[in-house]
DNA sequence: GTCTATAGGGCGATAGAC
DNA sequence: GTCTATCGCCCTATAGAC
């Protein structure tokens, strides 16, 4: 018989989710948190640096099967064909999830709340840093390169709120080549205001 | 003679970025930071809502500059040509900052603390809600309003980032120019790898 | 203005597993 | 013995309540 029980870090992110949808984010104390996980405070700490960071620890899969997919790609193809096939590939993942009510909720959570907003802003951010190096260890050019990464990131984001916030999440990668298509429309030098046409070129 | 010195937010503002600068963010508290501009703690607090925000007020004038230039814009303007001339228009606001050298600061600090940039991303965010609001306004429909959005604040942070990081910051509206032709460039089916031209289409 | 809860860090003690 | 996960108790600063 083992001295502890097991997984300790899932624990306490169950039981961190749990208590945000029972009394709401900030009526949680990390004690609180550590109390139903049967640890204590200081043992999460040891797992997570801060109390937010209990939500994020999904987005390390996440970038991991994106960068995968963008190290994977056919040599030949274009920037942003290879980062939309990368982001159809983490919404194949998204959908795979044992529990997609979870995904919900912690979208849920995280619009609610400006301190998780910046945390998931700073891990997208992240994100593209790391897409920049997989572009360019591909080939790509520093500049272009660093232009396509936060391009990419407009349309995955773009593509996840649409997919979340929809009625029954799915078809991650329809939202994605939407929005990869609009992005095309855009640049192409659309129209300002209304349906009306651009003058000139 | 006044009861108080004047302009308490201003001498808090000041403290705190002589402070940091003397030594470092994480060792200044916000006692130390009230304390040098003769004020209290709380006081420091009723102006700013945590320690973060006291490096962030000159978000809300940037904002405001871009927003005013899209609602001028000339009404048949395509939607990502007006934003870019709104960021020109803030490049002129940033340069013409009396103390230039406060922006390359404030810009270094920013880099090194995490938790600044969580601030500074979503301060960003809000812009790109202000900017998907007035595109609206303008008629944009919208779907293509919120893209472009999202496109806009990519070449907006790039253009900053390229500004902040040369050796004299000047020309922000070139960096703004050259970011939108790359982002057309790739757009419009970019290349992939090398300078190797992309195949078909 | 004062008072207090909570976040979060430092460091050492403990008690298995090996 | 070493290594590692957990706990205990100390502390300070933030931030909000009163």
């Amino acid at each position: 018989m083992a001295r502890w029980e097991p997984d300790a870090r899932g624990r306490l992110e169950k039981a961190a989710m749990d208590l945000f949808i029972e009394r709401g984010y900030e009526h949680t104390t990390v004690g609180d948190i550590a109390a139903r996980a049967a640890l204590t405070e200081r043992t999460f700490f040891r797992y997570f640096a801060d109390k937010r960071e209990v939500l994020f620890s999904g987005s390390k899969d996440l970038e991991r099967t994106i960068l995968d997919h963008i190290a994977a790609a056919p040599p030949d193809q274009p920037g942003l064909d290879v980062l939309a096939a990368a982001y159809a590939a983490a919404g194949t993942w998204l959908e795979n999830m044992r529990e997609i009510e979870y995904v919900r909720a912690r979208y849920a959570l995280v619009a609610k709340h400006a301190e998780l907003q910046e945390r998931e802003l700073i891990k997208l951010a992240g994100l593209a840093a790391a897409t920049l190096k997989a572009l360019v260890a591909r080939g790509v050019p520093e500049p272009t390169a660093g232009l396509a990464a936060e391009l990419g990131l407009a349309v995955f984001k773009l593509s996840f709120e649409r997919w979340a916030t929809s009625r029954k999440p799915r078809d991650f990668a329809g939202h994605v080549r939407a929005a990869l298509a609009e992005l095309r429309t855009l640049a192409a030098g659309a129209p300002g205001p209304a349906p009306k046409r651009a003058r000139r070129a």
